[in-house]
DNA sequence: CCAAAAGTGTTGACTGTACACCCATGT
DNA sequence: ACATGGGTGTACAGTCAACACTTTTGG
């Protein structure tokens, strides 16, 4: 339970929370947990704890996927720091909320038998979660679908090598509309920011697709970017 | 002092901190107290404090900015949440940080005999600020930058009417650059965004200008906006 | 009449967008 | 042979960016 004062100061109880997206066959997917424990025991809700002495918020995020959903090594990054007074009926809890991006064919071997049964969920639709938390994923889409369109941050969704299709459908999606294809690669190869892998993906029945790779795997901002 | 824990959970200090911003003389300009007591006695700080009962981290800003600089009633957003846990000799303590626009014509009413001397700050050459204050300043800075470019923010830093040139100040200070006042003039009449006031601005030895004022003075974002 | 800032349009370059067909493979 | 997605270019429209002179006032 939080501790809620200590002389004249007041010490808010303050936890992580943390929205992962992944794109599984076309569709946005968010990381959910059942709650195991009261308030909202037996309710989905956003993977996420209170921090510990000695470390970061962002420290506790990427502790919280580790131990929760078995996954390590993503793109994470704070989002918001939610307040409201009575978010959590235990007493005032902040929730320091962080977004995270985990191509979807790492995720399948990384969510095991663990206690809270994490599973991806279409993040359309998402039922009623525990405190604020259908409030936090709408304001992580937002970010994400602003991000997409001045960043590179599409890398952190796809494997380390994808055909140009496969990046295309990742903006579709998270932006929600489809874009030209012809107009797509065009602008995406200029941007010079993926070059060829030299190899195609084969074994489909259609004309095998050129693989490509980001240049750079780090997070970048730039100016132009897609508009359409 | 913050209190650091009790039973098996761990509750940080929880601050926040607030960048006021304003142009003055085509200056932009950052509001610092003087810290009155220990850690950082005597240093430029940043307008904050630690949170209350009861209270979010965005009413503890407003509450800071009233009690610390007798300012109210201005754009307040959340910016981000610092938390490197050695950020504060006292222990961890989170800090919440917010900026604030405030038009400069009313600033000087409002910066009375206070007991931490506020004061407005040229943004360029900023002193060592106490804790992480200059981080603060860089991303807030940055936050502004980007997003006067796709809101209409700028009204927060204007009086309630203003000239076409003065509108183009702001752009320019924020943003640090000269901008063209015909494609300034033409594309900002376009987005319909303010309207004339019908009046003039006099009593100044040359060609008076016409006043005009904000459409909606609620932020808004855009699409397209300045792109030059 | 002079100084100072207000106000006003056109043109060429660039970027965005719409659009349709042939290609390489697996079955 | 056919079904499937891969891959490619052009033309029109819209936006951006560069640029200089006349107007109105106060002193």
């Amino acid at each position: 339970m939080p501790n809620q004062s200590k002389g004249g100061f007041f010490n808010p109880g303050v936890t992580v929370d943390v929205v992962v997206f992944t794109i599984e066959n076309g569709l946005l997917k968010i990381l959910l947990v059942k709650r195991s424990d009261d308030p909202f025991k037996g309710f989905p809700a956003l993977p996420g704890g209170f921090i510990r002495r000695g470390e970061t918020t962002h420290e506790a995020a990427e502790r919280v996927l580790k131990d929760k959903a078995g996954i390590e090594n993503v793109y994470v990054e704070q989002l918001y720091t939610f307040d409201e007074v009575r978010r959590d009926p235990r007493g005032q809890v902040l929730s320091v909320s962080y977004f995270a991006l985990v191509p979807s064919e790492d995720l399948s071997i990384r969510l095991g038998r663990k206690t809270e049964h994490p599973e991806m969920v279409a993040a359309d639709g998402l039922p009623a979660l525990a405190f604020d938390h259908n409030r936090i994923v709408v304001y992580s889409r937002k970010r994400l679908a602003d991000k997409i369109r001045y960043s590179n941050v599409a890398y952190s969704l796809l494997p380390s090598e994808f055909t140009l299709t496969e990046l295309q459908k990742i903006y579709e999606t998270v932006l929600g509309r489809r874009i030209d294809k012809r107009n797509f690669r065009k602008k995406y190869l200029e941007l010079g920011l993926i070059k060829s892998a030299g190899k195609k993906r084969k074994g489909l029945r259609q004309r095998p697709a050129l693989l490509y790779r980001f240049v750079n795997s780090r997070m970048e901002e730039m100016d132009r970017f897609l508009k359409q």
